[in-house]
RNA sequence: GCCCUGGUGGUGGAAUUGGUAGACACGCAGGACUUAAAAUCCUGUGAUCAGCAAUGGUCGUGCGGGUUCAAGUCCCGCCCGGGGCACCA
């Protein structure tokens, strides 16, 4: 019922006063009006303040529209924002769309709707939820990736990595005529490639090379460049498959078998820039956590490459290249391990062994990596072939391929140290390989010992050395052999910048006769084409390859990849509306680095890695002037669901209460959270649901209510289990729902929803309410001068909520604010000087409450720009202290001394305390240890 | 499997640098106001033992060890939940 109405009614002789009740309906739409109407979000470049740039991660707009997770964030770095706002800066705190990816085109395929229409209806629906919120965003600088207007540039940065490789002896990208002019005059002498470091020529080389092999080199050293790579290839869709559509080898829609296949593919070259995207986490802040995951995503090693040379019935293969990070222990080799991917394996293999051999090679095949790195079982299967030791050529080397060996990574074989290393050791016991050992007393014959420290045994030349020292002595006698050299190995690869997809960015690329040519800039955008179905193109070719008018011209059928446009959004919205740049180094030299970045820690190594490779690249080629893009990242929890469940007797329509489903066979279905309050299900509520799906049930109940189970999941709408925050909002006010979420917990820390509390920080607001306004007297706010205690109070406050908001812990600064609020009430404070500097302290949590009542007070000005109230130490100095009174470590009393009080004294009284002296009876006291303004604590 | 992260009352959480464990809320119980309800307010609320009570004792931060005058916090080992693992975003 409205609470207006309700007051209506009750005192129906009274002229009515809108400020009695908390009125929040009618406060949050008159305020966000009026800010909006007023501009009071708009930022401008132009500004004498200093500048402040708070973002977010901006989200994919869904079909399924916003739940209470992804305001979460949200909600944090708007705080953030209007915090520092009342700190006098100029605040960018933009918001937009990463609008490109999977989801749109796969509803699409179902129902016919083009993903530019659907995205545009998600996008309608997002920002009318989103605003529900009161966020303080610049809407003007809107960004949407989907749009040619934003897309246009995403295409011309592309340009500019195709157009660049990167310069390892100055550590930076250049431009690709600059490589064709050292490859004019000197050739590739000091530019291996880094593509295929076996290519080497002359000037004179390269004068004689024609235009196509000229452009083939080049495309080894683009930053942008075309390969080969392996896809998730399902045949009976006719499409490629994310990682996560594969489930158990099948496909997840419809179950057909996947397989990999080899697919002509775009690369960002970030593996040249894998040093500095190390170097660079040292000059951000970011948490310790997120560098360990970059750092080991990147997974630099090193150690050396040697080459092994076979021995196999065939002998076509003479030898194979093993990448080692421990070179010491060549001697303790007793079998290798290649990848079954790679295409000379069956070459290799015996004739007896070769059927064994093509068998488990189609097995791999059916495996994603995920699963073969997860598989627990040892796989494997002999080769028939056999390596040399190239320092023990009487020791011949059984070769193996096992599915834990992964092309990708090193050269995509191994030397196998059984001794040394525990998957190496499981897998020789497996396959009843003996294990050398070289480490004498250190390896017990039971398990691995990967030790760097043992003397070397069993080593030939090795015997006696330590195996540090050992590793020195093996790379140099590699090279000097010319069998093997030191390598510094990155488990990174080269990121896969193609889609064979319809929604994404099309490539500024036409091909002609095998030569990849970059449009012109002028004519950009390269739109995306109409469809009629958004069905995969022949033989694995995207969407594209079916539109004649495309192909025809040569154009280039792949898009790019979700990330191609979240890798330099934060630089759009600093200028989004440039028409002949993508951002105009003076605005982006204003705004420099975001100095706060916030959102969610699944997007550790994706996003973040490559919008660093597209910072530093952008900063190599002169375009912006900082190499770091965010400054300060801050990663927000996920807000889980917590799913509720009934339980129907199976093949019946009787659903029995979860505390009696022990020994009945039940169906466990999932239920609306919406119409469970708390674990009670609301029966009636049931039967109308699902369209009365539900509508004959009966129930069995426990003290008269149904109870749920309940589990804690993913928040999804198939699962019944998320929450909207319009139903909160309107049922509470945005203001509570802001403040609630803050409540919840850390936001860095992950929890599952719960709308249960909610009603205690509406209760807050009302209680503040009443500091102001009482629902008989009205107005009760006064002119007088604040007490002592009251003033402390308040200087207490700004104590909490200034540091507790500096560092991020928003759900103490809400307890801080009810703490206040409490005391406020107990004092019977009602004056505007306390009242006040609260409201400016309330503004960032709860900006529509605090501007209604700081009009309400008469107070000047907006609440949005006022000025952040000053810490007064000297009003909350206390001159004592309660301390706490421990023997040996259990607090047994408390006793209060001032604060400057001398330590003999103090001891003197302490021990004379009655409670003190009837722990220390008769005992003799060891140690007396006080620690000022903290403890006290009695050792007998 | 590998990498990261978390585990504290019935519940969400607080304890910022090793110094009074459980702030602030929710829930629950009892009470006030009301014809009644809602709203609001007050009191109590980790477990357990003793006591009519005031009060006092013991235990207690996932589990097992350790360091320290003192451990939720530091160290070692383990268990369980969450995120990521390269085409979801």
């Amino acid at each position: 019922m409205d609470p207006f109405a309700a007051y209506l009614g009750k005192k129906r002789f009274q002229p009515p006063n809108h400020h009695m009740d908390y009125n929040f309906r009618d406060i949050e739409k008159k305020w966000q009006r009026h800010w909006e109407a007023s501009g009071a979000y708009t930022v401008s470049n132009d500004s004498t303040k200093p500048k402040y740039y708070v973002l977010d991660m901006f989200p994919y707009p869904s079909g399924a529209g916003l739940h209470v997770g992804h305001p979460l964030g949200y909600i944090a770095s708007d705080i953030f924002a209007r915090y520092k706002r009342l700190q006098g800066y100029n605040v960018l705190h933009p918001m937009g769309y990463d609008a490109f990816g999977l989801p749109a085109e796969q509803y699409a395929i179902e129902h016919g709707i083009h993903p530019a229409d659907s995205t545009r209806q998600n996008i309608a629906t997002f920002e009318k939820q989103l605003n529900n919120i009161g966020f303080c965003f610049d809407w003007s600088r809107r960004v949407n990736t989907s749009d040619p207007g934003y897309y246009k540039w995403t295409q011309w940065i592309f340009l500019q990595l195709f157009g660049s490789f990167y310069d390892r002896p100055l550590k930076k990208a250049r431009k690709i005529e600059e490589l064709v002019a050292i490859f004019t005059h000197e050739g590739n002498q000091d530019y291996p490639c880094p593509g295929d470091d076996s290519i080497r020529f002359t000037a004179e080389d390269w004068a004689g090379y024609d235009q196509k092999q000229q452009q083939d080199i080049l495309m080894h050293y683009r930053l942008a460049y075309c390969g080969y790579g392996e896809v998730n290839w399902c045949e009976a869709l006719g499409t490629v498959l994310a990682n996560d559509e594969v489930v158990n080898g099948v496909s997840e829609r419809g179950g057909h078998p996947v397989e990999k296949k080899t697919l002509r593919q775009w690369y960002l070259r970030i593996t040249e820039y894998a040093d500095r995207l190390l170097e660079g986490l040292d000059s951000v802040e970011f948490s310790d956590a997120m560098k360990e995951m970059q750092t080991n995503w990147i997974g630099k090693s090193s150690g050396a490459e040697i080459s092994f040379q076979i021995e196999s019935e065939l002998g076509t293969v003479p030898s194979f290249t093993a990448y080692t990070t421990r070179p010491d222990t060549i001697m303790g080799v007793d079998f290798c391990v290649l990848a079954p991917e790679l295409d000379w394996i069956i070459q290799i293999a015996s004739v007896e062994q070769r059927p064994e051999v093509e068998k488990y090679i189609a097995y791999v095949k059916s495996r994603s990596e995920r699963e073969r790195m997860a598989e627990k079982r040892i796989t494997g299967c002999f080769t028939g072939a056999y390596a040399i030791n190239p320092f023990d050529t009487d020791k011949k080397i059984p070769i193996y391929i096992s599915e834990y060996v992964l092309a990708g990574y090193g050269t995509g074989a191994i030397m196998a140290v059984p001794c040394g290393d525990e998957r190496d050791y499981k897998f020789a016991r497996n396959f009843q390989i003996p294990i050398t050992n070289i480490l004498g007393d250190l390896f017990d014959g039971e398990t691995a010992n990967p030790t760097k420290d043992a003397k070397l045994v069993n080593s030939g030349f090795l015997n006696g050395l330590p195996m540090r020292e050992a590793m020195e002595v093996v790379i140099d006698k590699l090279t000097g052999a010319g069998i093997g050299k030191r390598k510094i190995n990155y488990r990174m690869r080269d990121a896969a910048f193609s889609r064979q997809r319809y929604w994404g960015e099309p490539f500024p690329i036409t091909w002609k006769d095998g030569v990849a040519i970059p449009l012109n800039e002028k004519e950009l955008p390269l739109l995306l084409p109409q469809v009629e179905k958004y069905g995969p193109g022949p033989g694995g070719a995207g969407p594209l390859a079916t539109i004649e008018e495309w192909t025809g011209k040569g154009l280039e059928t792949n898009t790019m990849p979700g990330y191609a446009g979240s890798s330099w959004y934060f630089l759009r919205y600093m200028d989004p509306h440039n028409t002949e740049a993508f951002c105009d180094p003076a605005a982006s030299s204003y705004w420099n680095q975001v100095d706060l970045y916030i959102g969610g820690t699944e997007h550790a190594v994706g996003h973040l890695l490559y919008s660093r490779l597209w910072t530093k690249i952008l900063y190599d080629l002169g375009f912006i002037s900082f190499q770091e893009p965010f400054k300060k990242l801050l990663n927000q929890g996920m807000i889980q669901g917590s799913s509720r469940f009934v339980y129907r007797l199976h093949g019946t329509q009787e659903f029995i209460s979860h505390g009696l489903i022990a020994g009945q066979q039940v169906d466990k279905i999932h239920v609306d959270v919406n119409i469970v309050d708390g674990v009670e299900l609301d029966t009636e509520a049931f039967k109308k649901w699902k369209n009365q799906e539900f509508a004959n049930a009966t129930f069995i109940l426990e003290d008269g209510k149904y109870i749920c189970g309940v589990e804690v999941e993913k928040m999804s709408k198939s699962k019944f289990n998320t929450v909207n925050p319009d139903v909160l909002v309107e049922k509470f006010g945005a203001d509570t729902f802001r403040m609630y979420e803050m409540f919840l917990g850390p936001v860095e820390q992950s929890k599952p929803w719960d709308t249960k509390g909610i009603e205690g920080v509406h209760r807050f607001l009302k209680k503040l309410w009443r500091l102001f306004f009482e629902e008989e007297k009205g107005a009760v706010f006064t002119e007088d001068a604040p007490t002592a205690a009251e003033l402390k109070v308040l200087h207490k406050t700004i104590q909490k909520v200034q540091s507790d908001t500096e560092r991020y812990s928003f759900n103490t600064v809400v307890s801080a604010f009810m703490v206040c609020v409490n005391e406020l009430t107990e004092l019977k404070c009602h004056k505007k000087q306390i009242l006040a500097p609260v409201l400016i302290m309330l503004t960032p949590y709860a900006p529509h409450i605090a501007a209604e009542l700081w009009q309400a007070l008469g107070e000047d000005g907006e609440v949005l720009d006022a000025q952040f109230p000053a810490f007064n130490p000297a009003l909350v100095r206390e001159s004592a202290k309660n301390y706490p009174v421990s023997i040996n470590g259990k607090m047994r009393t408390n006793m209060e001394f001032p604060l400057d009080m001398d330590k003999q004294s103090l001891e003197a009284a302490v021990l004379g305390n009655e409670v003190v002296q009837k722990w220390i009876e008769g005992k003799t006291i060891k140690k007396f240890i006080f620690v000022p303004g903290k403890m006290i604590n009695i050792v007998i």
